[in-house]
DNA sequence: CATCGAAGGACCC
DNA sequence: CTCCAGGGTCCTTCGGAG
């Protein structure tokens, strides 16, 4: 083709496949010769093809947005203006400074992790993953140009030196633990992102701290030798029980004792001691230190008042360091100012695509375009962008939720053979089935994935009436499926290149009562760490899950085809009451551990940050320098260690090292998670067994879907369950819902979450009636500036219907407004209009 | 007319 | 020589069943 045509082509791929420099460590390379190979290498090939194509498929969105905003007048756009205006306002008065969020993130974490286990990558470029993708790259490797989601083939052309490392996820899951194990310290809740990140609040951590004395706030420097040969290289020999390993102090050691301390302290032999302040900057380096004497690995941290800020902050200085934007509006908003839209989690590159058409590159822009963005985007989207440019976002952290689904998918060479594409088909789900199995989990729907040979993808589902968890059960709905695209492709054959199944609409396995388990499960957070509590041991089975779903931010994921249509009087009407709940119950949390302190210096909860005296057993000391696998494939003369048995493995080939890392993992704790619930609950004195309920109740929903299986037959059920104060308005009709609700917690007690007392009743509508009250109280504590203390009940009759009023007062989790109910919402079922509709609510819309 | 399931995408790591 | 992953979540649109 001639140049013409073709630049024009490539002008506009090149958003699509050229590098985005976006990540650290790519500042000032050769862009334009990079992106020069890169398209090259792809030329032609049919994910070059296809890659164009949806291009064009974006552009042609934006064609047609840049349309609808020339037929925008001038009246709507006022009007427009004035309806954000209103919103602005209203997000504002709900701005929340008061939380200091932290977002951690593991520097080139897979990569790390190899470099570390094998010293001698450590100098060339090298990336984790295949020929035909990589997940990560280290800061040599990206100075070419190589980075994550690239495939190693074309890596291979940008940098021909380049050694490419097939990850190894069980190892990178064993160190993940560990540096989970340290973000416990600082905030027991904190949320794993994924296995090398993670958002945390430091908040009470911070009140704790300052308080401790310097003792509790030092910590030691790893005495042994790093096989990366790093700092101090010290002789092999280290301490006998590597007590030198683990920080000298801290909860879950004996070391960590102010007198073990002392004796070490001394820092005998180099064993040089570190002491941080009391500052949040202090804590998160005191934090990030210890990751790094626990892994031998970097972290990066964003300290920040809300969730979004805090991940851009990570980035900021991101090979191993930390950047920290301070609590105030004026900050925040400068901040913002200047950050690229980019930068934003949630905003990819088609959004950024359809906003830079728009003339919008940053945030700025972002604010000063709202009028026009909410006519030309859902309600879901534009009211994301305003939190955006307003630099708001969560400032309350949510744990994960249990997982909505399960797949597997495998990409392959060409297959077109019928036969060969149904036994495919039955071994994926043969995979899947006993994934399931694993962490007990029944669906209902079941999805086929086809991706042919150009790359367009198609899935086929199909729901049951009741859950499926076996190969043969699965496979044969798969199989239909299957069956069905392959007639429908009649005489021609399909020519996949990838298949996939997964099942979803999960309902909760084996005996359990679906139910139950949220309302107790919420009610039981309520006294979560009181330690004593009978009922900590139901919970374990149980998730609490407000449900809301903040999850970071996703702005326009479809389309938003702009639907001015939208009528603005209608809007959104859902809050995020789920925000007042989690806080209620957050703020609980913070009484509870001020109490803590102040009574006991924090014996219970939290004993873990705060107690040398840690009363959780003594046979954790070697848990932390022990576990570290960080003294993983140490070199040694014959071989390497392997960080689970401790047994030297001959052999010099990490690979082969790897597999006998898996399989020491699959034997000892083939599902770190599930294996632990400690069912009895007579035994807490092993402070191993400590930490395992501390993990229960952290990991809630993240890691114990299997324990705490989905509970309800349909999310929306589960959802709706979630909290207790909406039983009552349970549609009776629903029999599955009632059925469940009369699953009441049987040996529990009713204690309510707001207010801490104990109720004098069995009947949870009662309950339910007295959560309401005890709540609306809060919230409108809240509202008002907390200048007025808890006031009457809530008059649970008023009704404003005023203002659409939009978004919630407060902290606006991520999106998700549009829904009538938004999930989030602590609100979950369907408040259909009628029926006592739900107070909360009520709130919401004066 | 409100709800729901299915299909297609965007995004994240 | 080999020509772009896999696991998840959520949003939006659309059409048919209730």
């Amino acid at each position: 083709m001639d140049n013409g045509a073709a630049s024009a082509k490539d002008e506009g791929l090149l958003s699509r496949m050229a590098l985005n420099d976006n990540k650290a460590g790519m500042e000032g390379l050769d862009r334009d010769m990079i992106n020069k190979i890169i398209m090259e290498t792809s030329k032609g090939s049919r994910f070059y093809e296809s890659e164009l194509k949806r291009e064009h498929q974006v552009n042609q969105r934006i064609e047609k947005i840049m349309l609808q905003k020339g037929q925008i007048t001038e009246q709507q756009l006022k009007k427009a203006q004035a309806q954000v205006e209103r919103v602005v306002s209203e997000l504002e008065r709900g701005r929340d400074l008061t939380r200091l969020i932290v977002h951690v993130d593991m520097d080139a974490f897979y990569a790390a992790v190899e470099m570390r286990d094998c010293p001698e990558l450590k100098d060339k470029p090298m990336a984790v993953g295949s020929m035909s993708m990589l997940s990560t790259s280290n800061y040599h490797a990206r100075k070419y140009g190589v980075r994550a989601a690239m495939p190693g083939f074309i890596a291979k052309k940008l940098c021909p030196n380049l050694v490419i490392v097939p990850p190894n996820f069980n190892k990178y899951r064993a160190v993940s633990e560990e540096i989970r194990e340290i973000f416990a310290d600082y905030d027991p809740h904190f949320q794993a992102v994924s296995l090398d990140e993670a958002y945390l609040d430091f908040t009470d951590h911070l009140e704790q701290r300052q308080s401790w004395p310097e003792s509790s706030r030092t910590h030691r420097c790893r005495t042994n030798s790093s096989p990366t040969g790093e700092e101090h290289i010290e002789p092999e020999e280290a301490a006998p029980e590597q007590i030198d390993l683990s920080p000298v102090l801290f909860e879950d050691s004996p070391n960590s004792s102010p007198f073990l301390l002392s004796s070490e302290g001394v820092c005998a032999s180099g064993g040089a001691c570190e002491v941080f302040g009391t500052s949040v900057e202090e804590a998160v380096k005191e934090m990030r230190f210890r990751i790094e004497q626990k892994t031998m690995l970097t972290a990066s941290a964003g300290i920040a008042p809300n969730m979004m800020l805090a991940k851009v902050c990570s980035d900021k200085n991101k090979p191993n360091g930390q950047y920290r934007l301070p609590s105030t509006r004026e900050a925040v908003m400068e901040f913002v100012q200047n950050l690229p839209v980019r930068k934003v989690s949630g905003i990819g590159k088609v959004s950024e695509k359809m906003l830079n058409a728009l003339g919008i590159s940053n945030c700025a822009h972002l604010g000063q375009q709202m009028a026009l963005l909410s006519l030309l985007f859902s309600e879901t989207a534009w009211h994301h962008f305003m939190q955006v440019s307003l630099g708001l976002s969560s400032t309350y952290i949510p744990r994960h939720e249990e997982r909505k689904s399960m797949s597997t998918e495998r990409t392959f060479k060409e297959l077109s053979r019928a036969e060969e594409q149904f036994s495919l088909c039955r071994e994926l789900c043969g995979d899947l089935a006993e994934d399931m199995k694993k962490e007990g989990l029944k669906g209902k729907t079941v999805t086929l994935k086809l991706k042919n040979v150009n790359f367009e993808v198609k899935t086929r589902a199909q729901t049951l009436q009741s859950a499926i968890a076996t190969l043969d059960e699965i496979f044969a709905v798969a199989k239909d499926l299957l069956k069905t695209e392959i007639e429908n492709e009649s005489p021609q054959p399909l020519r996949l290149r990838l298949m996939g199944v997964r099942v979803s609409a999960f309902v909760s396995l084996d005996d359990k009562k679906p139910l139950q388990k949220s309302i107790i499960g919420f009610l039981q957070t309520g006294k979560t760490d009181s330690t004593d509590s009978t009922q900590e041991m139901h919970q374990k089975q149980e998730k609490e899950h407000f449900s809301n779903h903040s999850v970071p931010a996703w702005p326009l994921a479809g389309l938003p085809s702009a639907q001015k249509s939208q009528k603005p009087g209608e809007g959104g009407r859902t809050s995020e009451p789920q925000s007042f709940f989690q806080r209620a119950h957050a703020k609980r949390l913070q009484l509870q551990a001020a109490k803590a302190s102040t009574e006991e210096g924090g014996q219970g909860r939290d004993a873990s940050v705060s107690a040398p005296t840690d009363g959780c057993g003594t046979s954790a000391a070697p848990t932390e320098a022990q576990a570290s696998t960080s003294g993983c494939g140490r070199l040694t003369s014959d071989g390497l260690t392997c960080p689970v048995c401790f047994r030297q493995v001959e052999t010099t080939d990490l690979n082969v090292f790897n597999e006998h890392i898996d399989r020491c993992l699959g034997n000892s704790c083939g599902n770190p998670n599930q294996s632990n619930h400690p069912d009895s609950e007579s035994d807490l004195e092993s402070e191993a067994e400590c930490k395992a309920l501390e993990g229960v109740n952290r990991c809630r929903g993240e890691c114990t879907t299997e324990s705490a299986k989905a509970n309800g037959d349909e999310e929306s059920q589960s959802k709706r369950e979630a909290q207790p104060s909406l039983i009552k308005d349970a549609h009776p009709a629903s029999s599955v819902t009632g059925a469940n609700h009369e699953t009441t917690p049987q040996s529990s007690v009713l204690i309510c979450p707001v207010c801490q007392r104990t109720q004098d009743t069995g009947d949870l509508t009662l309950f339910n009636h007295h959560v309401d009250l005890c709540l609306n109280q809060e919230v409108l504590h809240e509202l008002r500036g907390q200048t007025s203390p808890p006031k009457d009940p809530p008059s649970l009759t008023r009704n404003r219907t005023e203002d659409t009023g939009h978004l919630l007062p407060r902290q606006a989790c991520k999106g998700k407004s549009k829904r009538r109910d938004s999930p989030s919402s602590p609100n979950p079922k369907r408040t259909k209009g009628h029926g006592p509709r739900n107070t909360i609510d009520k709130f919401f819309r004066l």
